[in-house]
DNA sequence: TTACTTTTTTCATATCGTGAAAGCTGATTT
DNA sequence: AAATCAGCTTTCACGATATGAAAAAAGTAA
């Protein structure tokens, strides 16, 4: 694992003109290709389609489709299941794609999306992962505030008082609860440390239900603390993201606007870790 | 996979034209969606080019290359490292590609098996599967030892250097054999690569006979593999299954276990599949 | 500053992607 | 078996649009 917290690369700017984001004429994309990529799109959310349903579907005429999937098909990225006569996503996609997760890690995606969050909140960033049984702080960006939460990367703190560890945990399916949570009597830090099994089971259902857990001071007294999960491509949690402060700062008032920032925030990594959250109903 | 003419299924055959391979004149695929994707390819395999260097070395004009990688970021196929001014693939392409592996059932039913494997014997367990004369690994269980074979899923390798390729063209008939191996001259990768056709053939020969095959160092020196082939219900052999770790753990010593490990693996996941074993005389 | 490098935009041009409709093939029905 | 049907594939003519050259923009080095 790698905890390291500063870009130490050239700085280096982008040459030529900043490619800004609120480009909103985007004169200089092909068309035909962002057309050809929807296709492509399309067909992995929905495997297994017939052309004239994929034409019908997108809007776009049998011929044109038929034309993007044979290209498509010679370079393997797209195949054809000849006896239905149905396409799928193709080998090569898959060689291609794995090969975006050699290049970056966790800690690295989340940096930018951490800076953001602290930001736009004006509270200290966190990223952790679950590490035996425990959160593992990995990665941290501090507030500008004098009065912070001191927390540095590489601390191990217990899941059960913890808001990342509890969003962690809220995600988890029974039998791996069980396995992380029946190890030991849970340890209590303050009056506000959840330690019975009955109150913990009630908090995370509250957790899963929301997207969002609190660490009201059940760690330490006088600091409180917002965090979501990040998932894989699997629907799994495999970190979490957030917020912590002062009581003074961070207090029922900050709540809706603090969880939606950390909520944003963690979903960004999610999506920059080609993950997939999990649909909650509103 | 293979395009199998299995009467299982419904026996519908395609409609129209027949889509024949034999076709050169292919009038009807997109140049520029080609061209585009000739870009993607490449830059999967180099990553971490600037602009300037794709454009040169594609032989495309900059700006065209330009607007191609820009038409894919927003998509995100493909992504710029804005400190470093060059294009690396996506997370998106990470994701549908990753669709490739849920169409087949393959994958999902191998895992447990692979998992078993690999608490079963210790060593890293893989599945990989022929995609155009190469083994393409679908799918590991890592092991837990600290000295571990690196070969993550989506990483391609020649057949004749590769303990699941030696296992498939082990039950190739002569003239897919033939077509597979017979494109180029093999690749040595170390002393023990097996180059010669006809030491090849008698290999294979072994192979068939005792149901597994070995790769002792022949891809890579220090790293030896185990492999045996899954087959499907026309018994042909659509996948192979094979633990694979250093030399000092996998030696002459350990192989009658590890390759009875390996085989009640392979026959297992041909069970999962439905598939049908060939009977080999003791 | 000035010169230089690499990216990004502009622009004129004709390439080539597009939809409509015809052609074709296998499946289904009578 | 012949006819009908459905859906893939090809042809064709048109004009949308992808393209390269070159200029502009923006950073880097001197």
């Amino acid at each position: 694992m790698e905890i390291q917290d500063n870009a130490v690369t050239h700085p280096r700017r982008a040459r030529g003109r900043p490619r800004g984001w609120d480009d909103k004429t985007d004169q200089n994309t092909i068309k035909s290709l962002d057309r050809a990529m929807m296709v492509f799109e399309y067909l992995s959310e929905a495997s297994g389609k017939t052309l004239s349903a994929l034409a019908s579907e997108l809007g776009q005429s049998p011929a044109t489709v038929y034309r993007i999937l044979t290209t498509l098909e010679t370079r393997g990225l797209v195949e054809m299941d000849a006896t239905e006569q149905v396409w799928h996503i193709g080998p090569n996609a898959f060689v291609i794609g794995a090969k975006f997760l050699k290049r970056t890690s966790l800690v690295e995606r989340a940096r930018p999306i951490l800076r953001k969050l602290m930001e736009d909140t004006g509270e200290t960033a966190n990223l952790g992962i679950e590490q035996g049984g425990r959160v593992l702080f990995v990665s941290q960006v501090e507030t500008h505030e004098s009065i912070r939460a001191f927390f540095p990367p590489g601390t191990l703190s217990p899941m059960h008082a913890s808001g990342i560890g509890k969003a962690l945990l809220a995600e988890m399916d029974d039998a791996r609860l069980d396995r992380v949570l029946g190890k030991a009597e849970p340890e209590v830090f303050t009056e506000h440390t959840i330690s019975d099994a009955g109150a913990m089971r009630r908090e995370l259902q509250a957790i899963r239900g929301r997207g969002f857990s609190i660490d009201g001071e059940e760690k330490t007294l006088g600091m409180r603390c917002i965090a979501a999960a990040v998932f894989d491509i699997n629907q799994e949690a495999v970190a979490g993201i957030s917020v912590s402060g002062p009581t003074s700062r961070v207090g029922p008032a900050q709540i809706p606007e603090l969880s939606s920032a950390v909520i944003t925030a963690a979903n960004a990594v999610t999506a920059a870790l080609g993950g997939k959250p999990i649909q909650r109903q509103p």
